[in-house]
RNA sequence: GGGCGCGUAGCUCAGUUGGCUAGAGCGCUUCCCUUACAAGGAAGAUGUCACAGGUUCGAGUCCUGUCGUGCCCACCA
């Protein structure tokens, strides 16, 4: 391999190669009967929707950042990559497509032809999403590559079903969903977005039965407020709240509701909210006092119809049109003409036939927030609907003698995390937990809530109250806590065909009179059962025993049939003569599938093989770090806490990383439909892997959103691709990176070994090696606090400014000049930047590594031979003993000095190619210092000669003069007087602000008085320093006169 | 309606428990293609730290309020 490098770097050239050496020494693998300590990251998979984009990258290098960083610390590090299948995300998507292409829509497919198509496309986007993450340079454990529907993460979701099914914690209820039209599935409450819409209120007349004496006044009509007028045809009642003066005398009586016909009672509810025109609350100012009650489509309607016992009647079909197959029955003749217009034309016929009627009273304009589908953005139809529930904030019995049994029960050894972790969990719920909760009714609940410690919601938030879950920004802690605060129940089914079906069979049966026992939602009694048998013509209980599959069977009392039951079957895993017995005996499969966060919940143990007890799961679980967006701490990470405590008896990881999101130039999300996304692949062919990696490290601060002004970009190749400007910082850095190597391989050849070389007795060389020391320190303790862009900067800036721009000039000289020492202490320098850098750019340091080996393999106090990939190297530790206060602020003098001679060559138009000759007055103290740098001086400032005197010198005519740190030195032979006054007035301006600005302090006897004495003391020098420097300044400008 | 952020140089952003003459990168000005690097080097200019109060010896940093801006949550009368 050449030693030379290219002159300017070059990541194609290197990328590849470097990828696939990985690869083949199994870098990234992990062995779970490699004895060292664990270091765990499961990656948040990836929708299998669409390729990634700028926000993926972001997160997958952090992720990789400190998997790298861990990685070279000597941990057995894991970082388990996979997809999701994101449920409706990703059926949206390919029926979009099929249509757009086909003209063909889902239901013109076989189930499972639709589910082939969508595999397909999962299978395509899954080996791009893969791909992308290899061209990043994420260490995944490839070899593990999982995906949320595979058959290892299949099993893991029916366990975890049949265990919640089995546990009383899963049910069937009618409920009003968050019904989403155009996918025609439930919403999770999370799914829903809220967005500001332009809307109506509008005022119509109920007709009253009979004309009533109000207070006096005979009225024959009350007007309720509405903004969706379409459900009127739903209403049940008319409510008003009990302390209106009105309600005494129409509370009980009826209204005849218009089209309908309907007659339906005025009830009293505390919940509707009184009129008052000049009110500060909105609703006061719209309101009429009367509330339509539509229980079938509003929640709030909903709440009120289940404390007056109201019928339900819900009137649309699953599409949002009106309907009278779906509960509506007593629809007039006057009603006809809506049934199958969809809700907003009905909304507008309805209206018009109030206004037709005079029955409109008013309409006012009204603003208000709307829930929209978070996938297909159509407004959200509250919705009666059967759906399945995860009972969250139900007691689960025996709950924590379970999660303490785990340890015991897995195999030994192994196993010493999970049950050390388990241990500690029963000894925090038995102790500090005490202040944290309070029990009413035989429930421990977390105080101040209504959350039952043993319940999911429990365990969702009780590592965050007491310390075993950590998140950073902490701020974060904030959202995860009132949203589980806040929890409901769970629905977890979905009207779709991509995702993991619901393994459970129902079938209706007809219970013999002789049983007297009503069934609940619990399994059945023994009586129940027997006539179960009886209903199904045999012994259930006897036929599944013959299969290996477990079973679980409960059953409720039928919705519609009297005297009817329907039961239900949960079974652990699909065990085919089982599947077809109950089939046979006439049990139908739910069609229905798992919300998509179901089996993400299940992730971080899922991946690992749980529920078996694999070598895998004992080594890697619980995990260490999540890192992720804030949109999913309550989606996803919450119920990762809920799941990981209950299924495998640990929290997934105790510390969770929020990282910003990435918006356009605009503080625009990215999207495809703006145009402004971009694709990390292009950000490679633009900058390179390792300058979008360090730009998006060093953007990682504390924040919630970070910009990334975004601009196409003619690649060599002639395609144009959307990137950022922004990535030019890393692409700057690496090249410099590059070409200080590059520079040090043409000139190390030779180097001595540690042993011979002083670095105490140059100061140079002191120097450079106590800023190292320091940046080792300092990036070290960055990286373990999430402290991203300070890791970045601090590595920027050591290596372009104090190795480039300063060591390594002074080492072009001193070689030059014949000496080897700089040599060694080159190598050592490169030789740790390259470890230091290695997480944050790995393509780069990892390709200067190796080709470093070949020209100085053994390079640094060790004296050892560096290992051979950098990738598996050793972290660097800061050697203490080399960090020097005294060392780096007498080198900053020189610095200073150089400075201001440059400074003072530029004033006075002193061309580059000009030497110098110069004399230092220095005090006894720094003469010593300064004699012995004076070659450093010669050749950064370009001297020819410098001579250094302790003690007054004479200032020689026609020189520029410079103060500095109590340093004189004069520039001889500069005559521009002009220039001399206009630099020298600046430079005493300059003091005399900094010493303007201690006088104040000094001079305010607050300050002397109560100030820590370091502080003060530190003014006072800093005083003396500038009054001493300024007086020279000011003498030098009074000869100048 | 509730919660959480943000407002610092033309732009994008740092400023760890209050202790600077307020920083970085990009951009800008001048000079330099000096044998590591022009994706570079040297020097330089640029700020009422949104606004108003308060606490303090001392506020970009803490407190209160105002304005602007963004996100999350919330049952759409």
């Amino acid at each position: 391999m050449a030693s030379e490098l290219e002159k300017v770097y070059d990541p194609k050239a290197v990328e590849a190669e470097v990828s696939q050496q990985w690869l083949q020494a199994g870098a990234f693998n992990a062995e779970p009967s490699d004895g060292r300590e664990k270091y765990c990251i499961v990656i948040p998979p990836p929708n299998v929707t669409a390729a990634l984009h700028l926000g993926h990258a972001l997160n997958n290098t952090l992720q990789d950042v400190l998997v790298r960083f861990k990685r070279m610390c000597q941990f057995n590090t894991l970082w388990m990559p996979g997809t999701d299948h994101a449920g409706i995300a990703t059926q949206t998507v390919v029926e979009k497509r099929i249509l757009a292409e086909e003209g063909k829509r889902r239901t013109d497919f076989e189930r499972d032809e639709f589910v082939a198509r969508i595999q397909a496309w999962k299978d395509d986007y899954e080996q791009r999403i893969i791909t992308q993450l290899k061209w990043m340079g994420c260490s995944c454990d490839w070899r593990r590559t999982r995906f949320t529907m595979d058959a290892t993460c299949a099993a893991a979701v029916r366990a975890t079903f049949f265990k919640l099914f089995s546990d009383g914690l899963i049910y069937r209820g009618k409920r009003l969903v968050n019904w989403d039209v155009a996918t025609q599935t439930v919403l999770a409450d999370d799914e829903v977005e809220h967005e500001e819409v332009q809307g109506n209120f509008w005022y119509l007349r109920y007709p009253l039965e009979h004309p009533a004496d109000v207070g006096g006044l005979l009225v024959d009509h009350v007007t309720v407020a509405t903004t969706r007028p379409e459900t009127m045809l739903g209403d049940t009642a008319v409510a008003m709240n009990p302390s209106d003066p009105r309600a005494q005398y129409l509370v009980g009586r009826n209204v005849r509701l218009p089209i309908v016909g309907r007659l339906i009672p005025i009830i009293a509810d505390e919940h509707v909210v009184l009129p008052k025109a000049d009110s500060d609350d909105e609703k006061a100012r719209f309101s009429t006092g009367f509330l339509k009650v539509t229980p079938a489509h509003d929640p709030d309607d909903y709440a009120i119809g289940q404390r007056h016992g109201l019928e339900m009647i819900n009137v649309m079909a699953p599409d949002g049109s009106i309907s009278d197959k779906h509960g509506w029955a007593d629809v007039g003749a006057d009603a006809q003409f809506l049934l199958g217009m969809d809700r907003f034309e009905a909304r507008e016929a309805i209206v018009e036939w109030f206004r037709t009627e005079g029955l409109l009273e008013e309409v006012r304009p009204y603003v208000h927030q709307v829930g929209h589908s978070y996938r297909s953005h159509v407004p959200i139809e509250p919705y009666l609907s059967d759906q399945w529930y995860v009972a969250v904030k139900k007691p689960i019995a025996n709950l924590e003698s379970r999660i303490a049994n785990l340890g015991a029960t897995a195999d030994s050894g192994a196993t010493a995390s999970v049950g050390a972790t388990a241990a500690s969990f029963a000894a925090v719920q038995s102790t500090d937990n005490a202040q944290l909760t309070d029990t009413h009714d035989g429930i421990t609940y977390i105080r101040g809530t209504d959350v039952p410690v043993n319940s999911l919601a429990g365990l969702a938030l009780m590592p965050l109250l007491d310390g075993r879950l950590k998140f950073t920004p902490d701020r974060y802690a904030n959202n995860y806590r009132a949203w589980i605060e806040n929890l409901r129940d769970w629905p977890i089914s979905r009207q779709l065909w991509w995702g993991h079906q619901i393994p459970v069979w129902s079938q209706d049966c007809e219970l013999p009179a002789d049983v007297k026992a009503t069934p609940t939602d619990r399994g059945p009694d023994a009586q129940v059962c027997a006539a179960l048998d009886r209903a199904i013509g045999g012994n259930f209980g006897q036929a599944m025993g013959k299969f290996a599959v477990r079973h679980y069977l409960t059953l409720q009392a039928h919705p519609e049939k009297q005297g009817w039951i329907r039961t239900y079957i949960c079974l652990d895993h699909d065990e085919p003569d089982a599947v077809a017995m109950i089939e046979r005996a006439g049990w139908k499969r739910d069609c229905d599938v798992l919300d998509t966060w179901f089996s993400s919940a299940l992730w971080p143990f899922s991946t690992l093989g749980w529920p078996e007890k694999t070598p895998d799961l004992a080594k890697y679980y619980p995990g260490d770090a999540l890192v992720t967006a804030r949109e999913i701490i309550t989606l996803w990470v919450s119920r990762m806490v809920m799941m990981g405590q209950y299924c495998a008896g640990d929290i997934p990881f105790s510390d969770v990383f929020i990282h910003a999101m990435i918006q356009d130039g605009e503080g625009r999300k990215m999207s495809k439909s703006l145009g402004n996304g971009v694709d990390p692949l292009d950000v490679i062919d633009s900058h390179g892997a390792d300058a979008m990696r360090y730009t998006l490290v060093a953007m990682t601060t504390q924040t919630q959103d970070v910009r990334m002004p975004v601009a196409e970009m003619k690649l060599p190749d002639g395609r144009v691709v959307n990137t950022s400007p922004k990535f030019d910082n890393g692409r700057n850095f690496c090249n410099k990176l590059w070409n200080a190597a590059r520079f040090l391989m043409m000139n190390i050849q030779g180097q001595p070994a540690w042993a011979d070389i002083h670095p105490n007795e140059n100061l140079a060389d002191a120097w450079i090696l106590s800023r190292l020391n320091g940046a080792i320190r300092d990036v070290t303790l960055a990286l373990e606090g999430y402290r991203f862009n300070e890791a970045a900067e601090r590595l920027y800036h050591f290596t372009w400014n104090d190795f480039c721009d300063w060591y390594l000039e002074i080492a072009k000289a001193r070689i030059n000049a014949g000496q080897a020492a700089p040599k060694a202490i080159l190598s050592h320098c490169l030789d740790v930047i390259l470890r230091l850098l290695h997480p944050i750019a790995p393509f780069i340091t990892e390709a200067i590594w190796q080709r470093l080996n070949d020209v100085a393999s053994v390079r640094g106090p060790a004296d050892e031979q560096a290992e051979r990939m950098l990738v598996t190297a050793a972290w660097p530790y800061a050697n203490g003993g080399a960090i020097s206060e005294p060392t780096e602020k007498r080198f900053a003098l020189l610095q200073d000095l150089v400075s201001q001679v440059r400074n003072a060559r530029t004033q006075h138009n002193v061309p580059p190619s000009q030497k110098v000759a110069v004399i230092i007055e220095a005090p006894d103290n720094l003469a010593a210092v300064i004699a012995e740098n004076t070659d450093l001086l010669k050749s950064l400032a370009n001297l020819s000669e410098a001579k250094v005197q302790r003690g007054a010198v004479e200032p020689p005519a026609n020189s520029a003069a410079i103060a500095v740190g109590g340093v004189r030195l004069y520039i001889l032979d500069i005559i521009d007087r002009d220039a001399e006054l206009a630099r020298l007035t600046k430079q005493a301006d300059l003091l005399r602000r900094g010493i303007g600005g201690i006088e104040g302090k000094l001079g305010n006897a607050g300050f002397v008085a109560k100030a820590p004495p370091a502080v003060v003391q530190k003014e006072r020098e800093r005083m003396a320093q500038l009054r001493a420097d300024l007086a020279a300044v000011e003498k030098s400008l009074e000869a100048l006169k």
